[in-house]
DNA sequence: CAGTGGTCTAGACCACTGT
DNA sequence: CAGTGGTCTAGACCACTGA
């Protein structure tokens, strides 16, 4: 068997919505008519329609069919890689140093950004990775304490503050959101670039179990781009 | 039932892989195992893994099993709605406008990226598009007319190039990638903003079983962010 | 070559929901 | 209430690959 039926059928499907044999909004035929037609068990039909309906092409609803959808959502998925591993990867060599570290009263945009209480204590890291010693991203974190007490005597110089917590604590839920922002003077120090340049910005909070975990803002080098296929 | 066998099943497993019941690197019991543990048929068991594999958390391998994945890898997922959908869903009123539609030859650059051959036609289309009247995506695309001949007679006033093309014709492969730019004058002008600002910008091509069909540079109003859970 | 996952089947019952 | 998809099962054979 070069491929496998759920495959096969999965493509044909696709080809007849693309070729528009079945157009945008109309129904497919059911399960077990396919079924017959692919001379397979409908447990494979049914995988094939699933992970259609998975990537966004079809929609399903008992009862009611299969049906085309008409502007197929369509989504590009990244992978959020470790940013030591993200360099490495482009063969570069890897090196971070961190330039400040210590105990805060959480400011109040951090308190409402984390569901803290009033006085809470985080741990305010800040870092900058090199590639090939040219800076490549300014990490700017805030653990809470109150998850992750022995954060605060953590030593970030050997592995740097986010590999330290992937070791150290799951995560349930995460939230990232991607932005451009403007290079103050830290941070046009950091990375070696002027004030003012657009620089791409990555900002991720984590949860564990409801708890929140750590905040961090991640600036990226001037030029600075997320490709992916899809 | 509450709850479908091979998600609970997926949830103990997941626990028992973010408790460190079973650790990174380390292989976990084979299906059957499983399955007896669970007093379920070995397919529900290798539903659950298979979907665990899919989002990253285990690798399966046959003969050697299924592994825990040391780092793992997150992944984080967008949908790329249509612009109109994207700000009809913020509950804003849309409308565009259309400032550019003209042939031209492809220059260098363009035909490098859709790889067109010398002395190629492409139609350029420049737009805006308005959220409650206020500036939200400057729109700057290339539809390549060898693939695409009829689209240099369209009207994308009506419609917008974006949404004109999705119904026109279909797509096998698309790339999308996302970095920061400072707005030029252009930009400023009709996005409503300083020159030199930092504005987040998408790209996209996307291809029609090789051939090229279509780039677009899409810029956003200042302070756009896109964001996900994952 | 033997163990593990990958897939398929035929049949069954169930859950949801349009009519 | 009837049709469609959602899920489960028990068993089977196969494909890959580590030992």
């Amino acid at each position: 068997m070069l491929k496998a039926a759920f495959r096969e059928v999965k493509e044909i499907i696709r080809d007849r919505i693309v070729e528009g044999v079945w157009k945008p909004g109309e129904l497919i035929p059911n399960e077990i008519d396919l079924a017959v037609e692919f001379g397979c068990a409908r447990a494979t039909v049914n995988r094939a329609v699933r992970e259609l309906a998975e990537e966004g092409l079809v929609e399903r609803r008992r009862k009611a069919g299969t049906r085309v959808l008409a502007s197929p959502v369509r989504r590009a998925q990244f992978e959020i890689p470790i940013v030591r591993k993200e360099i490495e990867s482009q063969g570069q060599i890897y090196r971070h140093a961190v330039v400040g570290q210590k105990v805060n009263k959480a400011p109040d945009w951090l308190r409402a950004r984390m569901n803290l209480d009033i006085g809470a204590l985080a741990l305010h890291v800040t870092c900058v990775h090199y590639g090939d010693n040219n800076p490549y991203q300014f990490e700017d974190r805030w653990i809470n304490l109150a998850a992750l007490p022995h954060a605060a005597d953590a030593d970030f110089t050997k592995t740097g503050p986010n590999e330290w917590l992937i070791e150290a604590v799951p995560y349930s839920d995460a939230e990232i959101s991607f932005s451009a922002t403007a290079a103050d003077k830290e941070l046009a120090s950091y990375l070696d670039c002027a004030v003012g340049d657009p620089l791409f910005l990555a900002e991720r909070s984590t949860w564990w179990r409801g708890d929140a975990i750590t905040y961090v803002r991640m600036t990226f080098q001037r030029g600075h781009r997320m490709t992916t296929k899809y």
